[in-house]
DNA sequence: ATATTTGCAAACTATTTGCAGTTGT
DNA sequence: ACAACTGCAAATAGTTTGCAAATAT
């Protein structure tokens, strides 16, 4: 049965405390400020462990390494900036497209990803712009692949 | 300026050829029948310069690999076999959704991956399925993650 | 002739796993 | 006590890159 450890607690505080999904690395970063020693393995270990429990749930975008959240609501959405690359959750939903599949093929979920410039980046090279690069959420890729996978 | 060789002939014929996005290891198969020494390093150097030439078109779906297809139609999206893990393009679109996303954010495009069954695999348990697992499209990755990619 | 391309091996990034030592219960 | 957990290092998988040999023009 699963134990209480400091490591544990302090992934699941990181990622209750984002207003957004977080990437392991940044799960790491915002976890190492309770548990200094933290190391990525743990991390990797409790989220998937965390996501098995049913606390966390991953959130996959097109080209983009997994990023996790708390379960919340069920079926949702996401956006992604095209400027700072951070991602946020999108509650609502275009509903069933079922019709859009090809004919004898049967669908029964979808994956919705919005793209364009969120609010704090919207605004022109306006100086109170006060989120920090460090804090974008921003990870490596090229256009063309990314990240990628493994398997 | 670029040169003909017959591994980028192999290579961009394995892609014409198929009927649908093909992952950097199906390319490499595919175009081993006409290069038999062909490398995986030669692949992706040019899956990405034709995606530069603009001849291919990489299609990222959440937690996967990119695939590459010839660079046809603009705007369209796809559809994953969650029996036999191939991809299809999806021609319809449930157009403008930029009403979906909070406010204050301006949205500029959307990628839809619809998930359920393609039409070989709809069939019941029919011996008549003529496709070899080989040809699935079907890469390693557990459920949680991914592949992931690179920076 | 010569600049581009190729195959191979080594390097890299993201993620997983083996293992011996640490810790929660 | 002792099974679960942790950190570290080694292992994987996918992708990229350096380099000498091969090749297109």
């Amino acid at each position: 049965m699963e134990r209480n450890t400091r490591q544990r607690s302090a992934i699941r505080d990181a990622i209750a405390q984002a207003d957004r999904p977080l990437l392991p690395q940044e799960v790491l970063e915002a976890a190492q400020h309770d548990v200094p020693g933290l190391g990525i393995a743990t991390v990797y270990r409790n989220l998937k462990a965390l996501v098995q429990e049913g606390e966390l749930q991953p959130v996959n975008l097109p080209g983009e390494n997994p990023r996790f959240e708390l379960v919340g609501h069920q079926h949702h959405h996401h956006f992604q900036c095209r400027q700072c690359q951070r991602v946020f959750d999108v509650h609502a939903c275009p509903g069933d497209l079922g019709r859009l599949a090809p004919q004898g093929f049967t669908v029964d979920d979808h994956d919705l990803t919005l793209y364009g410039r969120c609010k704090d980046c919207v605004a022109p090279a306006d100086k109170s712009v006060k989120r920090k690069a460090s804090d974008s959420g921003t990870h490596n890729h090229a256009s063309t692949h990314t990240h990628r996978h493994r398997s």
